[in-house]
RNA sequence: GCACCGGUGGCGAAGUGGCUAACGCGCUGGUCUGCAAAACCAGUAUUCGUCGGUUCAAUCCCGACCCGGUGCUCCA
């Protein structure tokens, strides 16, 4: 979660902390009815008792039953489709002795109490994978708002699954990857959180190798453009007159943006917004059009994408280098070649040669310059030459 | 089998009943550079799964079919 940069949760509910909530909303059901018990002591819901039921994945209840296959445990429920609020206890599994009887609680009530607990009856979200929305998610709003009689969450957003090299992620194609995997495949952590931010969440897409590369040089396009709006700042070169056709177009971009997330987070169109924006400076930059007043709202925009992208800060080759380090405690070999190499030079080591090769083509010495160019190349390190000076990064 | 969602250029991926079908990457040629890199310019989908239909007009609406994902049984 942190070498993608995800934001840690403020609370991680446990539902073996939530089991007195649980056992009050079943009885809180249980005093309407709505919940009951069965001979072996389970509690089951009520379907019946919830109009509503399915209207969260659209499901036809009728079609449903019509179709459902009965299997051994139901026997003892009233309708085929209720579902379980509490097991008895079974042989061997863990239970609690609470006032419904010694046993577990039901997967979906877990979920309603500690939902409940930590943010009350009603709240804005709701998420979860596609898989969950039936039978699960609608289990928990019936359970819920039954108990509640207010509405229990006002928005639900479920994410699609995504493919990877075109088939479902699954151990037996061989295409499940954790992200130590692909850290250790020499994967950049920004080039992983770029690629899954940048299709909506509501979309599935094409989880691929190639999609990493693209990611990291869309990435390096970014940061490039950032670096060098960041240096026209100190640059006395810079006409003082602002450029009103391009402020105006960063303005409607900026605008453009925030609307684009604002459409139920549409990633994709977002990042194009800013992606037009580098083009037109860019060019700006290039014939001297770029003013000074043009600086503040052209990194008001790239700070707003950085706001949710988060990818402009270089934080790789220290999450790599703490990949590569767990890798060698564990004992594995599959680390790239290319990522011990490119790790086996510091800093330091960089800015020495690089030092001798700015002296060396001073003196016009361009065959030891390139030579050294290309050994840094070697260990993945790209030296560009620009106006200002020698600038450097790590592939 | 049934239900829901999707199928857009070499790849990833937006989008809309009619305006040049965004954006990123890649590729080809060019500008710049000692050479590169970066950046920029030009080119790269007469076409949006297939076949029909509705419409003055469809990639976008409707139907069928093909392909993919999820659910429909347990567990969480």
């Amino acid at each position: 979660m942190d070498a993608l940069r995800v934001e840690r949760p403020e609370i991680i509910a446990r539902a073996t902390e939530t089991i007195g909530e649980m056992v009050a909303l079943i009885e809180r059901l249980a005093s309407e009815d709505i919940a009951y018990k069965v001979d072996d002591g389970s509690w089951y819901f009520r379907i019946a008792k919830f109009p509503d039921y399915g209207k969260l994945s659209g499901k036809d209840l009728e079609g449903i039953e019509d179709g459902a296959r009965v299997d051994v445990d139901e026997y003892e429920k009233d309708a085929k489709r209720d579902f379980a609020l509490w097991k008895a206890v079974k042989p061997g599994e863990h239970a609690w002795d609470t006032p419904l009887g010694t046993g577990r609680p039901g997967w979906h009530i877990e979920c309603s109490a500690m939902a409940m607990k930590h943010l009350g009856p009603s709240f804005d979200l709701h998420g979860g994978g596609e898989d969950l929305a039936f039978p699960h998610h609608e289990n928990e709003i019936a359970q819920s708002e039954c108990a509640s009689h207010v509405p229990f969450a006002r928005h639900w957003f479920h994410v699609r699954f995504l493919l990877v090299e075109g088939k479902k992620m699954s151990k037996s194609e061989g295409n499940f990857y954790t992200l130590r995997d692909l850290l250790l495949k020499g994967y950049r952590a920004s080039a992983i959180r770029f690629l899954l931010v940048s299709v909506p969440y509501r979309h599935q897409m094409n989880f691929t190798f190639e999609g990493l590369t693209e990611s990291a040089n869309a990435i390096e396009r970014l940061r490039t453009f950032a670096r060098r709006v960041e240096a026209a700042g100190g640059t006395l070169a810079l006409p003082a007159a602002l450029n009103a056709d391009l402020d105006a177009l960063v303005a409607e971009k900026l605008t453009a943006y925030g609307a684009a997330l604002d459409n139920d987070l549409n990633t994709a169109e977002a990042r194009a917004a800013v992606f037009d924006v580098v083009r037109a400076a860019n060019i700006a930059l290039d014939h001297g059009t770029f003013g000074r007043g043009n600086i503040a709202r052209v990194q008001k925009l790239l700070q707003a994408l950085d706001a949710v992208f988060d990818v402009l800060t270089d934080r790789d080759a220290d999450v790599s280098k703490a990949a590569v380090a767990w890798a060698k405690a564990e004992g594995r070999t599959d680390i790239a070649p290319d990522l011990l190499v490119s790790q086996s030079i510091s800093d330091q080591e960089i800015e020495a040669l690089i030092a001798e090769r700015t002296d060396a083509r001073k003196r016009r010495n361009f065959a030891r310059g390139d030579a050294i160019r290309n050994e840094l190349a070697e260990k993945g390190v790209l030296i560009e030459d620009g106006k200002a000076g020698v600038t450097w990064k790590r592939r």
